[in-house]
DNA sequence: CGTGCGACCTGACAAATGTCACGGCCAGGT
DNA sequence: ACCTGGCCGTGACATTTGTCAGGTCGCACG
């Protein structure tokens, strides 16, 4: 089964696994509400599922699948090689990890790999995901920080948070010494790209 | 011919055209100046290109092209719908225009559509690019706001383009104005999302 | 030859932002 | 019972940011 926002990446890689005997697309959706149902209909052995989706988030919908049908194994595929992307993956019952960067000729074994119940995870990745380590920041800094990504001011924030200003002020106070950065934009920008929002 | 940076991507689409009996991927490419050696060397009849690339941009990559072999018809294919990419796509040459949200069975058609001469263009992205309009930022402004982009402060952007700090300042309010932004991080986004920078 | 426009600069000002020190509340472990 | 750490708040402070009003310079256009 295979689960892509972009219809045509998604028709794509149907035709790519097409072309193996072995391998059959018995569904395909383009939201991450769909996912669960469409699995329950049609009963996939392995789920491709891109991280980025519309409806809900590809990692929400891979703990929502294992949820519903433990047996049906899961193998990411993402655009960005986000290090806590991958972390977040595994711990919400993913069996594979793989980057749109990866040769297409690898994407049926590792379809296959994970059918048979392994586990196959980008290696460049995995060793940027442990120096990367877990994201530093408490989860109320983390929704914060979310909440300034685009670009609003602290009366903003606060408001929509419930919070008063100093304490949103602190807040992204400890998310920049945490991640290292001069100002609030590159705070948001570092754990972004860490994927720790 | 295929230009697209992410591998599996590229080998997905190559799959998926070569279901046709009609056309052959005879190359492909994962950087945007690997584009016109490629094209020299295969002559392909229509090149499919991706924006977001590695070396050089896609845009950019269209223009060489022309200007290297005219006679290869370009078809930009793109992840992000920005109606400036539009406009300067266009305004480089190309002779077609999809996002990947498009539908997979249609790439095949406009392939042979832009092949044969006619030009392809996403309707509803035309209709964005219309009521968008051109870029009301200057030049400087551009810049300036992209040495922004990154969530540097006005010294760093002021010694990076060297400009006086008060230059920079006007430049930034200059352009937080013609977005209608209340700061510099929403003027920023916008003018991101509009294909501006 | 004036007129307009963009780039660049200065200086000054109000507002927003980032930092710091302080405190209270509560859940968890020792 | 005690300590720790996350969360929330206050108040004060220096810095940064955004705005405004002025001015010079070069260039294109009618």
């Amino acid at each position: 089964m295979l689960a892509d926002d972009q219809a045509l990446v998604r028709g794509a890689l149907a035709a790519l696994l097409a072309l193996e005997p072995d391998l059959e697309v018995v569904a395909e959706v383009g939201r991450g509400d769909e996912v669960v149902p469409a699995a329950a209909q049609h009963r996939p052995d392995v789920a491709l599922i891109d991280v980025e989706m519309p409806g809900m988030d590809g990692i929400e919908a891979t703990r929502a699948l294992k949820a519903a049908l433990p047996g049906t194994r899961v193998l990411i595929v993402t655009t960005f090689g986000r290090p806590g992307f991958l972390r977040r993956a595994m711990q919400a019952g993913a069996e594979g990890f793989v980057v749109k960067d990866t040769p297409a000729r690898q994407l049926a074994d590792a379809v296959r790999r994970v059918s048979s119940g392994l586990r196959v995870v980008d290696p460049v990745l995995a060793a940027d995901s442990l120096v990367a380590g877990e994201s530093p920041l408490t989860p109320r800094e983390t929704d914060v920080l979310r909440a300034a990504s685009d670009g609003s001011s602290v009366a903003t924030i606060a408001g929509a948070l419930f919070l008063s200003e100093g304490t949103v002020r602190n807040h992204l106070s400890s998310a920049i010494g945490k991640t290292g950065a001069a100002n609030r934009a590159e705070a948001v920008r570092i754990a972004d790209t860490n994927g720790w929002l």
